[in-house]
DNA sequence: GTTGAAGACGTTTGCGCGAC
DNA sequence: GTCGCGCAAACGTCTTCAAC
């Protein structure tokens, strides 16, 4: 057994796992989880050695070119799923690009030669725990198998889509039909990873290869995104697209009570009496979500203007606001966002967000 | 000052229903 | 069968307040 340098937690003793912290939890899971994988991979390493001795002495594969094992080419995945992905959509990479796929040498780092039988081997797409792998780290086929989530047969597949199954055309593929039918609300961790291994079957003779694992991601219901806060509001956005405010909650409710519907009538309501505003959502909002609330508030994006200018140009921005109300053309010049940060360019205004914060 | 319980509220999701 | 919507419940976060 491997000698763990990992020191027991102060107040731990056998049998007093019942009563153990969370924290505790987590500690002696990562422990046990490291030293079971480590025993796990060095069986493995050991079967694997005699496996290939045994092919060696049977004068097959070894080579890498049918059948046995072959530790250069690895498939992997060359982007980034997004770390919040939704239920019914497409999956896609961070940067809205299609999920690419590639074999390739690890020796020389390009992708398999188009005459390599494998360059066209077929893959498939399963879904795995979250937890389990660190990005980047070395997957053995053990590890890979025991992390697949299993299918409950009542659920339906939890991956739909055409690229579920598909074939490499020249040692890559681009994914761009796969999507899921439920989210990762349920599962222990929140969190899955998109696992791509090559099918093998009596028909081919692949060499054996490395799977490949992307990074972890949460799957949400698809009308989360529908109910997404929106982080720069459009001036039509109901007040519930707002940070703090629920949709249908007690603060929309008082708003629009107030004939404040939308987040362009927030700022100005904020713009004619900020006090008043404060009070009308009640003492229970603290200072800190207030201020959140009008931060965000204070970046809308004007009804009639599709595009937000920024107030270092002053004299421009009036004329190009010519169309919309004087205080909001003027309120335009006042604030802009940076990095999240406001600059008040005009002292009154910064008064007022000031004094709103202390009702 | 610290800690923990209680409460308020927002977020997320499952489920059911009706329309298409 | 699929989609959109509303409702309700579970859960998470944050604040307040009393006890120490």
């Amino acid at each position: 057994m491997v000698q763990k340098s990992n020191s027991i937690p102060y107040g731990f003793a056998v049998g007093s796992a019942g009563s153990l912290s969370p924290k505790s939890m987590a500690f002696f899971e990562n422990v046990f989880r490291s030293i079971v994988r480590e025993e796990v991979d060095a069986q493995l390493k050991a079967h694997s050695v005699d496996v290939e001795e045994g092919k060696k002495v049977g004068g097959g594969g070894g080579g890498g070119e049918s059948g046995g094992t072959n530790e250069n080419l690895r498939l992997r995945l060359t982007n980034k799923i997004p770390s919040i992905i939704y239920t019914s959509n497409d999956i896609e990479a961070e940067n809205g690009e299609e999920l690419r796929v590639e074999l390739f040498d690890v020796v020389n780092d390009r992708i398999i030669d188009v005459t390599h039988p494998l360059s066209s081997a077929w893959i498939e797409i399963v879904v795995l725990d979250g937890e389990l792998f660190d990005h980047g780290e070395a997957i053995n086929h053990l590890d890979f198998d025991t992390s697949v989530v299993a299918q409950r047969p009542e659920e339906g597949p939890w991956l739909v889509g055409d690229d579920k199954r598909f074939r490499l055309q020249n040692g890559v593929y681009s994914i761009t039909n796969l999507s899921f039918t439920r989210n990762t609300f349920r599962s222990r961790t929140k969190k899955i990873r998109l696992g791509l291994r090559i099918i093998y079957d009596s028909n081919n003779n692949y060499p054996t290869i490395r799977p490949a694992v992307s990074n972890s991601f949460r799957v949400m219901d698809h009308r989360s995104q529908l109910n997404k806060k929106h982080h720069t509001p459009r001036g039509e956005d109901e007040v519930w697209r707002l940070k703090g405010i629920g949709r249908n909650g007690k603060y929309q409710k008082r708003l629009t009570s107030r004939g404040i519907l939308n987040v362009e009538a927030f700022v100005k309501a904020y713009q004619k009496d900020s006090r008043s505003l404060r009070k009308l959502l009640g003492n229970r909002l603290s200072d800190r979500k207030w201020k959140t609330m009008v931060e965000q508030a204070l970046q809308y994006v004007p009804i009639t203007i599709p595009t937000f200018h920024p107030p270092n140009v002053q004299q421009e921005n009036l004329e190009q606001n010519a169309g919309m109300d004087q205080n909001e053309a003027v309120f335009n010049q006042n604030i802009y966002a940076s990095n999240g940060n406001y600059e008040f360019q005009d002292q009154t205004v910064l008064d007022n967000f000031q004094d709103s914060l202390f009702i």
